[in-house]
DNA sequence: TGTTAGCACTCAAGATAAAAGAGTGCTAAT
DNA sequence: ATTAGCACTCTTTTATCTTGAGTGCTAACA
């Protein structure tokens, strides 16, 4: 267990060095900070900490530099989430009101303010629609040969495909079979039509198996699009700006892991349990990113999970301010979303 | 006018410069091309080619490099297009089969293959049916006060949205509107439907001007989503390989381009003549390329543009490379979109 | 017993100098 | 016109020295 003392001393270094990247020695903490301590007395105090793994010297004569266990107590019990400034968040509101055409747009700008607010990558998921229901689906004419086929899900959303149309059929048998299988399969949830089921509803309004396979293809494929995720990143060119991707191999790793969409979704679906979760240097679940930090929250609406943002940096993070303009979007997002709906 | 031998000696010194990144001397063009000309010869030559402008030394004891102007010269008259290998065909088809379900998926890809084939960044502009015409509009009800709105153009895509409904109005009412304001909007280019135009065709139609408005914002979202852009980008990692991009700041410049889209938008709009286009260092628009070069092709879909894509990279370019790759992915494209269709 | 001053020690980073290496330009010979 | 030879230039590399920040330890002090 730390004293006080190493608590205190502890996070002014972390903080020095979050804010320097510079180790951080005895010297400096007596001058920058009124302890009323000397430098001896620090040194000392730094020598248990490191004993005690929050420290690390990078060479004899450098000052220290915090562990990850330094930021994982950080995060736990030293930081406090911080408050923006009013600039800070008129310049977000300005950022929000910039473009704002459709429910991407949003979540684009959620990342491209998380990213300069926080000067690291940010990442935004949103998972589309996932738990909607089938309402009812129609057939809109197009040519002879041709038809829209429209699937209308509870939630007010809708998908829609070209289908083929045998030779012949007439709009109002269309309407027919539209209406019965919409019947035989509302309320259903997207996900959880199988073919089966279709084939049932289908078979039991006409024994013609026409359309049948391209009917079963296209809410297949709604049904995919439906669970889709989006992903919308930002800010890869603030984090050159960052002392630790002076090198560009380093660069080179993380934009592996940006650039492959799969990664970043296993990335941000692993933490999707509620409030703010963080994870430091080898916690982290790539390779790539095992000398980062992330930082994520997940947004829900009316209880149900709507997405994920995190922000992605090296471990010397400013956490407070990464926390803070994430509970401000947080909000946003979420007054946002619900006057969307 | 360059001699047949200047032109030799040029083409060599160009392409060794393109595969090494190092200046070339006139020692290694002796020894590795059998020119059959000694080092002091082919000195000599050197200094009459960067007296006229296509030679840079970057300092008086190193070897050439070749300036903005020996590689325009090259593109135009020494490069030929390249061919691809056996290999690198079958793995683009396998790329492109990798993953295939929609008409982005195809896009993405190309940005994909492009930047692995040529270790560039790649960028693929998809114009989104841009000269669709108006084929009729129709209300599928939804709930008491709400229904989608459905636009149908005439090559078969369809867009919609929700909208508010006056509460009262019976689906028969809906259903007559639609029809009376279909026909007369029928065959229109969706760019072309002014508002002046949906007043007149709704006023026409009913003097009741509650659906007036939602509707007329609704048209005028979906023209604009129809006249919209998408961009897909690729490769940004493959470039911090290449060594003139070891420098941190450099790599910034371009970054800050690549995430801009309405200036990624601006850059490819530019080239968008026939056929494939080269841009030259200082040839290009903003000055965060100047020392890149960019190739770009637009491709075509029954004589329409549908897109364009490029690749940027570093001056020293494989030009032969990208131009036989971006060859083999535009005739792919072609195929792929008109069987899509 | 906790704190502090003093001092020797360590190690990275910067400065300076010398050596190596690659390539040129010029001249004279072929 | 071509080429061999050679002096010259300038970067790159290597080695050596110096500087400075910071530590760890010991002994004195409150």
């Amino acid at each position: 267990m730390l004293t006080e003392r190493q608590k205190q001393i502890l996070q002014i270094i972390i903080e020095d060095y979050i804010a320097t990247a510079e180790p951080v020695g005895s010297r400096t903490i007596a001058r920058k900070h009124g302890l009323g301590l000397s430098p001896a007395t620090i040194r000392n105090e730094m020598s248990d900490l490191e004993l005690l793994g929050y420290l690390e010297q990078p060479h004899t004569s450098a000052g220290r530099v915090p562990s990850a266990q330094a930021y994982r107590f950080y995060v736990d019990s030293l930081v406090e989430p911080g408050t923006l400034t009013d600039k800070d968040r008129a310049l977000i509101d300005g950022w929000y009101q910039e473009r704002k055409r459709d429910i991407d747009d949003i979540f684009r700008s959620t990342a491209k303010i998380l990213s300069r607010m926080t000067k690291n990558v940010s990442m935004v998921l949103a998972n589309k629609h996932s738990a909607a229901n089938f309402k009812y689906l129609k057939f809109l004419p197009l040519d002879t040969g041709h038809a829209i086929l429209c699937i209308v899900t509870d939630d007010g959303e809708m998908d829609n495909c070209v289908v083929n149309i045998p030779l012949g059929m007439r709009a109002e048998e269309l309407d027919y079979l539209a209406g019965r299988i919409s019947r035989m399969l509302a309320g259903r949830s997207m996900l959880a039509i199988s073919e089966e089921d279709l084939d049932r509803a289908y078979l039991n309004v006409t024994k013609d198996k026409v359309l049948l396979s391209p009917l079963n293809s296209a809410i297949k494929k709604m049904a995919a699009e439906s669970a889709e995720q989006k992903v919308f990143l930002g800010g890869a060119k603030q984090l050159l700006s960052q002392p630790e991707f002076r090198d560009v191999e380093r660069v080179k790793d993380l934009l592996g892991i940006l650039e492959e969409e799969r990664v970043v979704k296993d990335l941000l679906a692993a933490g999707t349990d509620s409030g703010m979760c963080i994870t430091i240097g080898s916690e982290n679940k790539f390779s790539g990113i095992k000398d980062c930090s992330m930082v994520q929250a997940t947004y829900r609406l009316n209880g149900e999970i709507v997405g994920t943002m995190a922000v992605l940096g090296p471990t010397r993070m400013e956490y407070g301010k990464v926390m803070a303009v994430m509970n401000y979007l947080h909000k946003y997002l979420e007054v946002i979303l619900k006057n969307q709906d």
